[in-house]
RNA sequence: GCACCCAUAGCUCAGCUGGAUAGAGCAACUGCCUUCUAAGCAGUAGGUCACAGGUUCGAAUCCUGUUGGGUGUACCA
């Protein structure tokens, strides 16, 4: 926070006075653990304007700089290293005026009065959720609570694609192998019952398309012509004149989708502001094509098709309108991206997708770019990396997907086997102990993916469960549930302030709260949860020697006490801010 | 073919705009529960940062090339 600035003004004025020099705003590092000191200068820069050696010029600034400033009480030279011993007066300074009141510190006003909207999610209707989508729903609703830790108004929001020749293919299937099967009568969750036909009409296809191949037709043409393939083409001809049976079973069907998202949606701890349907913006788009016509952005072929050339950006010619003036994909998204900002007049939007779409973000911002649509500038992909197996990637339709709901019933049992291992479940009712396992599950897996930085991909090993001891959630939960339990021990305390000297641990936990701010700060700037996931790692790393080497509510001066427990308090609140951005469940015992 | 992304300990990952002897966790081995929760703490061992050049006082980090892996490049979504 403010030591920063004050040590980098300090070293401004000391090349003024020392040498008659300006220079721009130093860089300061962390001070290495295995030296003496908090933050470090590193000289080797500054020579030309010293003009004298780097050990010199180090001590040089090093003496101006503890005769000039409060709050430097010490300092050591090594090599070209300047090392900055920060006074515990400053620390403890910090602790009473900051930390006794945490909440000062868990926000910042970075996005203060600024809209941004944030997509995410965006399933398909035609089969239930697996790993990936929950790394996406994940990623965005912890992006949305970092965006809204800094300030941000947030709008959470949900395109689900509840129309295509996918969600065809499951229609058709049910029509003709359902025989009036419902989640009711088969006691499925509707979107697996939903999905359970989607693998069926592939099956069927599949058999098909074999079939014609062994009565001579090469498999190209087979796979167009297989008679089911054609069928579900009819009934998205169907569906798109709004035919009456065909838009029934669409909406029940996608009614039982929706049913069994919201379960799953509501197990992750995910929620939206927003929902746009693809079904009422697919149509959307083909105006702004028109526009780009006009303006001379895209151009049209022989055949009415309409495209744009981005070969000067290194990027393809894309296909904006098919010959026959239907839409693709693209379009849709640019009369979407138009139609949220007429809603919202948000001037940042958020797309979070998957890294297999950049090619077609990096054309949907040029289209919108060049259009001058006033939002533009604020548009981002936040690009996320593939869950894969070990044996490669997930298909849905190849059986090879870690279904959602499974994985959480899977985490939430090995939740319960350990907790029992551990003997820790007395006085606990089933519902508190079911309760328990489910956030301890539910902590374990979301810290597994959100602690991974969000460009890489991650690997997902079904035969090895998720950690529960080390770097992983429950470790996290473990420690806030310690403290919970030390506050609840402590009985009555206050805490005015201090200002004698502080143990290293108390002093090394201080500087963890102290970078809180900035990690907040740099995880919105970076839309980036890695960054409070590994921020709150190190800080209850720190808490956990603390807690083992020093006394709390047995430490027998009374201000060390007030202090201890005060700081015991400040890092429960700063480890339930980051819980909250990252969407973990706080458990109070454990 | 072209474009983009990735490569750090046996495994999973950190390493901010270049800075000191590259850090954690898991797995292996050692200690620490008659004191506040041992899902913890402390320690040992484990590295040619894919490879080769270059820039720099200084490179895991920046540039070029090579290798290996992934993704995209459809009148699909």
């Amino acid at each position: 926070m403010k030591i920063e600035i004050h040590l980098k003004e300090q070293l401004q004025l000391a090349f003024r006075e020392l040498y008659q020099e300006e220079i721009e705003s130093p860089k300061l590092d962390k001070t290495r653990p295995e030296f003496e000191g908090d933050y470090t200068l590193v000289v080797f820069p500054y020579l030309r304007q010293s003009k004298t050696g780097p050990e010199q010029t180090a001590q040089n600034l090093g003496n101006w700089i503890l005769n000039h400033s409060d709050w430097v009480s010490d300092f050591n030279v090594i090599k070209g290293f300047l090392n900055l011993v920060i006074a515990d007066s400053y620390w403890t300074d910090f602790a009473n005026e900051y930390l006794t009141d945490a909440s000062q510190i868990t926000h910042t006003a970075d996005g203060k009065d600024t809209r941004i909207m944030v997509e995410y999610s965006s399933p398909n209707t035609n089969k239930p959720l697996h790993l990936g989508h929950i790394r996406n729903n994940l990623l965005g609703y912890s992006v949305s609570k970092i965006l809204e830790h800094n300030g941000y108004e947030v709008i959470k929001a949900n395109l689900i694609n509840d129309r295509g020749i996918h969600i065809c293919k499951s229609m058709l299937a049910w029509m003709k192998f359902g025989a009036g099967e419902t989640p009711e009568s088969s006691g499925l969750k509707g979107d697996h019952l939903v999905g359970k036909y989607y693998v069926a009409f592939d099956k069927a296809y599949k058999q098909e398309i074999d079939d014609l191949v062994a009565s001579g037709k090469n498999k190209e043409e087979a796979e167009k012509q297989a008679p089911l393939l054609l069928e579900a083409q009819e009934m998205l001809r169907k569906w798109e004149a709004k035919d009456p049976e065909t838009i029934r079973v669409w909406e029940m069907m996608n009614g039982w989708v929706y049913a069994g998202f919201e379960q799953t949606y509501r197990r992750m701890g995910v929620s939206f502001d927003q929902f746009y349907y693809e079904s009422n913006t697919y149509l959307l788009g083909k105006d702004i094509v028109n526009e780009g016509l006009e303006k001379g952005i895209l151009y049209q072929k022989e055949d009415g098709s309409v495209w744009i050339d981005l070969t000067s950006e290194k990027l393809d010619q894309k296909l904006l309108l098919r010959s026959d003036g239907t839409s693709v994909y693209m379009t849709q998204d640019l009369g979407t991206a138009d139609l949220k900002f007429q809603e919202y007049q948000m001037p940042r939007s958020i797309y979070v997708v998957g890294n297999e779409q950049d090619y077609h973000f990096k054309v949907l911002f040029s289209i919108l770019n060049k259009l001058e649509r006033p939002y533009a500038e604020g548009l981002y992909h936040l690009s996320y990396g593939m869950v894969d197996l070990p044996s490669g990637k997930m298909k849905s339709r190849e059986g090879t997907v870690v279904d959602a709901d499974d994985l959480m019933d899977e985490m939430h049992q090995t939740a319960d086997t350990i907790t029992r291992e551990l003997g820790k479940i007395e006085g606990l009712s089933e519902e508190e102990l079911y309760s328990l396992f489910e956030k301890i599950g539910m902590g374990a897996l979301k810290y597994f993916l959100l602690k991974v930085d969000p460009g890489k991909r991650i690997l997902f090993d079904p035969k090895e469960s998720i950690d529960f001891q080390g770097n992983t959630g429950p470790f996290l939960q473990y420690t806030f549930a310690r403290i919970n339990s030390l506050q609840s021990n402590a009985g009555d305390w206050s805490f005015g302030s201090y200002t004698g000297a502080l143990e290293a641990q108390e002093k090394d936990l201080i500087r963890y709260l102290h970078d809180l701010p900035g990690t907040i700060r740099a995880a919105g700037k970076n839309y980036s949860p890695a960054l409070i996931a590994n921020y709150v790692y190190d800080l209850v790393k720190s808490y956990n020697r603390f807690y083992h080497d020093l006394p709390v509510l047995k430490e027998e001066n009374a201000e060390k006490r007030n202090l201890r427990l005060m700081l015991s308090k400040a890092t429960a609140e700063a480890i339930s801010a980051c819980f909250a951005m990252l969407g973990i469940p706080e458990v109070e015992k454990m």
